[in-house]
DNA sequence: GAATAAATGTCGTAA
DNA sequence: TTACGACGTTTATTC
């Protein structure tokens, strides 16, 4: 039996193109020879599988569900990763972040895909009605990758310009441990209050106010009875009910609209 | 410029089948080509675009990042969504949930396709410095989707009427496996002498050439001493280098601009 | 491995 | 549109 797949020919690649189509299979192939096709690819080194067609996927694990026939698109990548899209979404219509066990095989004259994952217990199968294409690439070669800006960084530049959160604070500790967890700045206000500053890059939420409310009491445990701990959320924003809560508890809320770059832009010009 | 993709035919796979390929490029194309291809396709409704290949992403917005050179996969799909995905991993490398704006265009001599979006005021900016392929795929209402429209399915028409490409021809195999990699048709004429025929669905280039004088060459080999094997390229269009190489190599140019499309059951309301 | 918190979280839904 | 909470959250980090 010929597959009808074909391995693609070396003049598709140049010297700096390091990313080859490895293989494509076309329209036209039988279920074996699909079956084949991704249990030859899938889980190799450098090699990223997919599929596009008419399927229908289940997942069973931590939730269940279940894709009737659609046209989705299935991405197996070389670490075992898969995901299933829909036509919407950034976000996969079903997935599994990592799996154990890749492989596909004909049941009932269809190919089906199977991804299991222990720990925790899941499965994805995705059946294949009817296979539009299926291809396989190499993606070597990985450029590095930097991303700033994230709360860590927000940390850096809050630490070195407390002013920003209150004239006169003096920040004592960062990432200091407690018992509850991490507080992002320790500090001494002017009139030597302590300060637990817990920052969020986003708008903050009652998630990040009992955050907040936690770690002001293991300071005041940890401090001499009686004394006064102020608790402030530095963030661009915040919740009507994480307001509220935060009011409840005593807490204060510290508005952080812009900071000063620390690093150069990406591409300061592309925003004038 | 001819654009080096073609539209698809009208003709319809099956009934089940709900989302089809409309348009491919192939490996070879300019940046300009590129560009105009991500621009007709993008932002439409119902169009899924990939392009995998060697590129460069900028994000900035939230946060800030920089990927350098690497083969990536990016997917554009129809809700404006943008994800562009490394070889490790379910989440993309960079993304975008829902742009306002997708356009590409060249700068400094390469395609850049920038994903605006606002509130929150975020941009993506992805450089292709070689494309190795890029796709574009229609997706139906209900979420299916198959594809057409790629040389596979050329093939597949011009198995069933190889008259297309010369009266008397007749078609002995396809996808005939020889050394240097797999022949899109395997043919005799009318006089009975052997025709290798390369198909290209965009405009063909040198490297196409040069891929169909090593099959010819490979059938030679393998024919006994003497045997007449002549060398057929059908595509829409080709370049002025791969013609005079063509020539020069004695091997023929057959150009296809439609394809009678494979009548399957279906319903033509579907794309209306 | 369990726990904890960050994330460019994404995504859907009610006001 | 905006606010708000859920998510198969995922992912990274710490204990």
């Amino acid at each position: 039996m010929t597959p009808s797949w074909q391995t693609a020919g070396t003049d598709l690649c140049s010297i700096r193109n390091l990313l080859r189509m490895l293989r494509t299979q076309s329209t036209e192939h039988t279920p074996e020879e699909l079956a084949q096709f991704i249990n030859e690819h899938v889980h190799q080194q450098n090699i990223l599988t997919q599929i596009i067609g008419l399927s229908e996927v289940q997942y069973h694990g931590r939730a269940a569900s279940t894709a009737d026939q659609g046209s989705y698109l299935t991405i197996i990548k070389p670490d075992g990763s898969i995901q299933i899209h829909k036509s919407k979404g950034v976000k996969p219509m079903n997935w599994q972040p990592k799996t154990n066990e890749i492989y596909a095989r004909v049941e009932n004259g269809e190919c089906v895909l199977t991804a299991l994952r222990h720990r925790p217990e899941e499965l994805v199968r995705i059946t294949f009605l009817e296979t539009v294409i299926a291809q396989a690439f190499i993606l070597a070669e990985e450029g590095g990758f930097i991303l700033q800006g994230s709360e860590s960084e927000m940390q850096e530049v809050l630490a070195h310009h407390p002013e920003i959160i209150e004239p006169g604070l003096i920040v004592l500790e960062r990432e200091l441990m407690v018992s509850s967890g991490g507080i992002d700045l320790y500090a001494r206000d002017s009139t030597g209050r302590y300060v637990v500053v817990e920052l969020k890059r986003a708008r903050a939420t009652q998630s990040a106010v009992s955050q907040l409310a936690r770690y002001v009491r293991s300071i005041q445990l940890a401090l001499p009875a009686g004394s006064e701990v102020r608790g402030i959320l530095a963030a661009p924003d915040i919740t009507k009910p994480a307001l509220l809560e935060l009011q409840a508890r005593k807490l204060e809320f510290k508005e952080i609209k812009a900071l000063p770059s620390i690093k150069k832009d990406v591409s300061p010009t592309l925003f004038e």
